[in-house]
DNA sequence: AAGAAAAAGGCAACATTGTTGCAAAATTTT
DNA sequence: AAAATTTTGCAACAATGTTGCCTTTTTCTT
């Protein structure tokens, strides 16, 4: 139960109520190495959650800052578990992210650091979202 | 009527019927600097044609490349014009696409080429995308 | 440790978004 | 102008996401 007392205390950490279905979404995103989507937390939970409380659940992980959105193509949110350095309301997501058109799985590339992008003249840039999309290390 | 002959050219270039609806939403774009959401396009069409009719305008365009999406993170695929160089089934958007905070319109940045990403060992990259999100130029 | 307060879960109902099949209408081809 | 093809709009449905409310669970307080 070593990985229990590692979700309890995440949990505690961003002040969160410890639940059932806090720690097993939890659970689903530390077990996993690629990203999952809202789907894919509905079916791995096991019918379990309701699907509110799945969107609750994720909605609260989001402002918290333990898990960060990816951005696809295909109109379906992914989430990832963050790093360390990310605290509440504020991601620093300096990684970008690889959607295998193979397997399907998006994974964070920690390693890869997004590039300076020189915008325009007028305009700021808050945040950088890079994705790439292609074959990843399993698959080849 | 010149913009109508412009619109009607590029529909036959590309082997669709040219019909009301794709007139108008033809339009839409080229009226606008920025990208649009399915919503604003059904919106601006002014309730005028069906649901399923935008929607299958749409693919369509995308099919044939004369339009692109844009992924973002809140889950509303973006289209926007493609330029010239887009041919069926393949674009070559490789520019990157700029989010307002403010406006919330989402632009093309077509002189802003996307970086290079080194990828780590084992990886193969097919497509890069690239979304920033800031402050635009006439938010500023 | 027990009760009070606060937070989260689950249900129902609803809103929005996207899809499919089919007949009517429009467009293109001949 | 008629035939063939394509597109449209409708209806019905499926999937996805949201809200309010009451019950259950968790946390806080003493």
């Amino acid at each position: 139960m070593q990985m229990d007392i590692q979700i309890t205390g995440l949990l505690k950490r961003n002040s969160l109520s410890v639940t059932g279905s806090r720690k097993k979404i939890l659970q689903l995103f530390l077990q996993q190495s690629g990203a999952l989507a809202h789907g894919d937390i509905e079916k791995k939970a096991g019918e379990k959650f309701d699907r509110v409380t799945v969107y609750r659940t994720l909605q609260a992980f989001v402002d918290k800052g333990i898990i960060h959105t990816i951005p696809t193509a295909d109109n379906s949110i992914r989430y990832a578990l963050c790093k360390d350095e990310c605290s509440e309301g504020h991601h620093h997501d300096h990684h970008i992210h690889f959607v295998c058109n193979n397997c399907g799985n998006t994974y964070c590339l920690d390693d890869v650091v997004t590039p300076e992008i020189r915008l325009p003249k007028g305009y700021v840039a808050n945040h950088v979202e890079v994705v790439v999309e292609g074959v990843c290390k399993n698959c080849k």
